[in-house]
DNA sequence: AATATTTAAAGAAAATTTTCTTTATAAGAA
DNA sequence: TTCTTATAAAGAAAATTTTCTTTAAATATT
């Protein structure tokens, strides 16, 4: 029950910075931290100081001056604000590599997700248990999602039916693909997917490599 | 042997669309395409025309009015920018499920970088093959780099160590790190990070199913 | 108690990035 | 040939995002 006078929408930079302070912030809380402010924050992850007060302002904590946010406090906003303490639970697509990686992963650490199973088509997956996910055939996939009430899928597919799985996905009542394959779906408007290229990351470390070496 | 006249940076949003640019043009190739405009590839891929005009200007190519680009120069043109169509030598740290799901992906695909070897130090991953990678002991980090050349790493360690490995990586003269660990590395200057963050793209996934769902 | 200092918060300014507009041009149609 | 149309390219404008500036408040120090 948000009260905003004006509809001011969340700059997407910032939601990609508020998991990096939370994950920052978890640690400097396990080692004993109380209250922490902005400025610290900033000279820890060499940002600007008012960009993280800005930043964290958006998730409506209020911090006390001279001394900071309590850092309980604000992982809690932060938590709340970017939905990671509910139990976002997700199906995985594709329980190969990467999706095995994915669903070994978040056993340990939290990702904000929670893989409730994974499907696959192979025999050599179905059955298997990586990370307490167990792999069942796709085939069951529409099933579950029903079961589970699930409405955030992971698609992690070998490219070539990536198209033809994220329609599935939907046809199942999927509402939200987190896309890690390199295709570019194409669904319906009212389906949100995000897309993860890794390729992209490549390519700014490759042209910052290169930047400083002509510089040298 | 570039002149510029003036230095127009290339904005960094530009940098990680180029790769997405190149993806599909591959795919649009093998489909016998051989001219391609501007607005279809916006089409395509959800931009704005003059946008990708502007992208991929950066490049150095020079478009065809009323035919747009010819496929092969424009991809040449990518992979030239992007550094795609040179070997970028890269050595992998901490060969566990990400590093073993990258190890197999790169084998296929071309990612921008080709991972020579892999180095762990847990006796079972040690004298592992994953898609042509071979795994060795971290100790020998350090001659490998030198005799090899590699100026790239890329960490997929568990956190806790990732600090101190991104250490020993530039102690032994690696120059710029691909670091998928959440860990928030402390490193001089001169060295080039690239940080992925997986939690990044869940953030803003959860956050646009939040905001469809208030909507509805 | 008085003062100096640190900080959050709000707003302004600057920088960056995207979108819009105009222009030139070449291809295809009439 | 002439006209229409689609497009790249360049520049202007708008939108977004970051950085800077000011203010006010509360703590810690003297
Ligand atoms: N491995 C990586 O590091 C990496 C990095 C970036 C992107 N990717 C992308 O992630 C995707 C998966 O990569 P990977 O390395 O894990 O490949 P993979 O081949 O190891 O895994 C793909 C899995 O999908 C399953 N599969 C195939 N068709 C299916 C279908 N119709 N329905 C359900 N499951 C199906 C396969 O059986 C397999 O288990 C690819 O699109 C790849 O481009 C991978
Ligand atoms: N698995 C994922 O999907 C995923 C996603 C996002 C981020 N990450 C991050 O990637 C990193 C690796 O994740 P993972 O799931 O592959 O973990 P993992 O435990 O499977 O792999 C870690 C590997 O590093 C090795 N290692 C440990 N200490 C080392 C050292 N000092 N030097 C060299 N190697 C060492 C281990 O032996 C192991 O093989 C973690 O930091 C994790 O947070 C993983």
């Amino acid at each position: 029950m948000q009260k905003d006078k004006k509809i001011k929408p969340v700059p997407e930079p910032t939601i990609k910075r508020l998991p990096v302070y939370l994950h920052y912030l978890n640690k400097a809380r396990l080692e004993g931290v109380i209250n922490i402010s902005a400025p610290t924050i900033a000279g820890e992850l060499k940002l600007d100081p008012t960009q993280v007060v800005k930043d964290l302002s958006f998730t409506g904590i209020k911090g006390r001056t001279k001394i900071g946010y309590n850092i309980y406090e604000l992982i809690h906003y932060l938590e709340e604000y970017l939905g990671f303490n509910k139990t976002n639970n997700a199906f995985l697509v594709g329980a190969g590599n990467l999706g095995s990686a994915l669903m070994a992963y978040q056993a340990g650490q939290s990702l904000g997700l929670k893989i409730l199973a994974a499907f696959d088509i192979s025999a050599d997956r179905i059955g298997e248990k990586t990370g307490q996910v167990n792999v069942l055939h796709m085939n069951n996939f529409g099933e579950m999602v029903k079961r589970l009430n699930v409405s955030i899928g992971i698609l992690t597919t070998p490219e070539h039916v990536a198209q033809e799985m994220a329609e599935k996905m939907i046809a199942c009542r999927i509402k939200a693909i987190w896309n890690l394959t390199p295709a570019y779906l194409k669904l319906p408007e009212n389906i949100i997917v995000q897309n993860t290229s890794m390729y992209s990351n490549v390519a700014v470390l490759l042209k910052r490599l290169e930047e400083s070496d002509v510089v040298i």
